[in-house]
DNA sequence: TTTGAAAACATCTACAT
DNA sequence: ATGTAGATGTTTTCAAA
């Protein structure tokens, strides 16, 4: 928590084993993440206090079902905007960011300005957000793609060999 | 666990409180929640029980930092495809699940066909990972979105009011 | 809902490898 | 740097008030 993204921090084969098994679940005891990674306690836990330490573990969440929470409609939001100016941009930062349905939101490279990731119980809610952020921010262009099926979705980084 | 997504709960303003907290940060102990919820251990301790049963809490994972894994790239993928046959589809759906560096795919409504989130190292890895898909399942047109900065990124769903 | 208490667990230390 | 072992305090879990 101290360190916030050093960057590239050296992980062993040992590391990569604790930190892909604490994101596929963090509810797992020590001594059972131990076993799985072929080692004991101490070494292990000592390796998890460093890379919380080092910010490569950032936290430890509950993942939630969005449809039994009634979140039924994702959106991807293609924006284009004609302003670059330091004051816009930072306008729709601040408005994304206070917006919970916005779950991610990008600044890319090319034609395409940003995009964002949407979630609402349905279309209509996804319009209220639309209308709603269009009216605090001016916005030139607009494509919403609906997603119909989540084909895949995890929140379990690739970690990459050594 | 036991009872994955059997749609909208019934869920009540402490459940709600509940499942706030522990998609923020689920390594409080039961009591911190309790206190933050307005209630004691027991009650809360029962409503998460249940909220696991019921499957609104999906599970507990350690969130990793990308930039700590060496992981600096992150590109949005637009695919169109002619083919609309089942047997396309599954081996397209097979070819995105056994690919870990894509970590969302969604089969969208409208004239894109399906958009993938791929996090990789670099520019180069995202090559190879294109050309390693296009190798697997024939597709007609693709384009990558490259993200320079992410704005915004939560797990954290947001969760309706009554 | 609260209290209390048993069992499981995380955390840290000390020492040996 | 890692393993073993154990001491200590915390947290979960459950029973009972």
């Amino acid at each position: 928590m101290s360190d916030p993204q050093q960057n590239p921090v050296r992980l062993d084969a040992l590391d990569r084993k604790i930190l892909s098994l604490l994101q596929q679940d963090a509810s797992l005891p020590l001594e059972e993440i131990a076993a799985r990674a072929g080692a004991s306690r101490t070494p292990v836990w000592n390796r998890i206090r460093r890379m919380r330490e080092q910010g490569v573990i950032r936290g430890q969440v509950a993942l939630l079902d969005a449809e039994s929470l009634g979140l039924e409609a994702c959106f991807f939001v293609l924006v284009r905007t004609t302003e670059h100016d330091a004051d816009w941009a930072g306008r729709f930062l601040a408005a994304v960011r206070a917006r919970p349905e916005v779950v991610e939101a990008h600044r890319l490279a090319g034609d395409i300005d940003y995009i964002l990731k949407v979630v609402v119980r349905n279309a209509r809610a996804y319009d209220r957000f639309y209308q709603s952020l269009i009216s605090e921010v001016r916005i030139q262009n607009v494509t919403a793609l609906l997603s119909m099926e989540e084909m895949k979705a995890t929140h379990a980084l690739p970690i990459p060999p050594g």
